[in-house]
DNA sequence: AATGAATGAGCCTTCATTCAT
DNA sequence: CATGAATGAAGGCTCATTCAT
């Protein structure tokens, strides 16, 4: 029992120390997303997540560190996302899309905080190339647009879709997405599942059979 | 004669003061893409407009005016853009989008300092809605995507389009653009005009036809 | 036997405790010598010592007091060469120099770390006077000094020594002596035994005869 | 005329620059010598030099380089005072050393804050080896050295003096001097002209004749 | 109007010290 | 006694802004 006892304590250890970074993270995600990175200061962060600021340097090496611990945050969420949707057996393409969509949206709603800090590390990833960590990200980025892309792909074999490039379209499935994500989050729109729904189902719409009246 | 003189003085000293801060706005607004709001200082923007830093402040308040006279700049030539690809006469709205499109991806392309400007300032619109300047702007990039929108509502009205909100699926289209032209300048793509077109005319494939084999 | 057990029980903690402040006034000299006093860290020297950073402050009021821990044994060391070589009976001032020289050299080399410790302590000897600690420092500096400048005393009274100040040759004789050490401890010199021999003997040789050629 | 003083122009803002560059190494290598380099902040520094804190930066790039701008400062002192005391035509290795000898005491009373700076540098150039600064004033301190070994060489070849090594004893010589700066300066002592020339005389007879009497 | 030296508020980060376990 | 997470004061440094020339 004793020995037990042991083998439990180290994890326990390491479980706290996690939860607390996540604490931590939260709390400057949350100011990252309001205030933007430079215009957020460690002493707000440390105020937030209820530590004093040299605390903070026990859980992350510099405010550097924080941002990226938050954006692979996201990544893993939004891999969940993508895998749980593409992953539905037996389901076409258009309903597959249409649960990532919906997914998404519902998703960016709840944490608009973190669609906001997507589009600062967007930014980033556009211009500090040389930053190993950025160089990650950049590729699991690319990797689960792939996972979407491998959908397309299937269906274009069977011809069930037009013969584009599967890369290039899921690039503006996206674009439909985020656009419209950014278009509600912008104007404080509290939608409702039903709305989700709905809008998840225009944009597969539009994506898929186009606007225009045949 | 004299009073002549004087009346043309004003004129000609406002000109060469505009003049002036378009050339610090010119350069400002490259570093400001390169490295970011908060990572260009002061001194290099002086450097690159070959003036004192003390100069700079004859001509912009602060450093934040310098950065809402980018972003005004920017609106300005989208408004363009977007005016002269609408104005076609007698032109439909596939018509006049595919010429948007192609507008945009070309300016996109060689202003991609700006583009990259432009999703960082989505950042701030997003947040800081008190000041009047931002919310300025964002009622312009509204009116603007109105212009488009308006389009969209002649042709629905002839049913040549399905009943889509007009303003909904224009956000729709541009962030298929958008994502787009992120994707390549992300990828330091150097496209060609035929690339550019070819590009352009796929976003409006799938915008009016969808991606589904019928 | 009881009282017996308990009369013991009290030497060995106090010895264990010694021991322990030996321990860490090791691990610390070491990190002081190689780095400075104010680039060591308490978590470094507690992680050399291999105990926890609050285990250090059961041992030492704080980070202060374990410096002049270090330099009280150094004081120790120096002390007890400077007595062994004095105290050679019937040996002459010239025999005992040499015999110290030797030690000094042989010391030095064989604790470098020590001997920058010492120079650093210089500094701080010759600012800090108001500190009673420092003080006591000085004094027993001077003490063995002048145990030094006895031996000198004795011989100018015997005419074997020309009359000067034996205090103040005391510390032309040990400014040669240090010199020595430290141009070999920078030129990261490992001398041999009979290189150690030869050293002091020259330099007792200069000290006593003079370099000038009779 | 407008020509020539526009060609003062540039050295008068050169020459101005300097002046405040010595106005601040003035103001820290006073606390430097008082405190220590880690004991005295860039705070204490600037009010001293009677600047704001940012001002400084304007000078020197960090603190690191003040502190060598100091030594560097000190390094030409001694050279100055070196060159001038071996340059004496017709003059004795004897004389030229007494020289050296009273210039080098009479600068240590002077400026005993330097004296202290060099000693604290001297832990610095033994242990941070790798940084290129410390090697150019390892060698400044050594070519310094050599001048004085050279006029051993002299007269050693004369057979005027015994052959030692002369860089070896030149050591030993300056060993002696830094000594017995040392000891007066910790004694706040502050000697007269007179004091001066007999220390300098002390010292070489010892350094020629030797303490032993004949 | 142009300059650039001076300013000083503010930030990130370090680290000696404390204290609950 | 040992531990190491938490603390927060303090320091080096940056940079937008001012102002005398």
């Amino acid at each position: 029992m004793l020995q037990n006892n042991e083998n439990l304590m180290v994890p326990r250890k390491e479980r706290e120390k996690h939860a607390r970074q996540q604490e931590i993270l939260q709390a400057a995600r949350v100011l990252f997303a309001e205030k933007g990175y430079h215009d957020t200061t460690l002493e707000e962060i440390a105020h937030k997540a209820e530590f004093a600021k040299g605390t903070i340097y026990n859980y992350f090496a510099n405010k550097d560190e924080m941002f990226y611990g938050i954006i692979e945050n996201i990544f893993d969420e939004m891999d969940s996302i993508t895998a749980a949707a593409m992953a539905t057996a037996g389901a076409s393409a258009r309903e597959k899309l249409t649960a990532y969509a919906k997914a998404v949206i519902a998703h960016s709603m709840a944490h608009s905080d973190l669609f906001m800090l997507m589009i600062r590390q967007a930014h980033r990833q556009l211009t500090d190339e040389f930053d190993e960590k950025i160089k990650n990200l950049h590729e699991r980025d690319l990797a689960t647009r792939k996972t979407i892309a491998q959908v397309h792909a299937e269906e274009i074999s069977n011809e069930h879709l037009k013969a584009y490039d599967p890369l290039e379209i899921t690039f503006l499935f996206e674009g439909m997405l985020r656009s419209y994500c950014m278009y509600h989050i912008k104007a404080r729109h509290q939608l409702t599942t039903a709305e989700i729904d709905r809008a998840a189902e225009l944009i597969v719409a539009v994506y898929f059979d186009g606007i225009q009246n045949k």
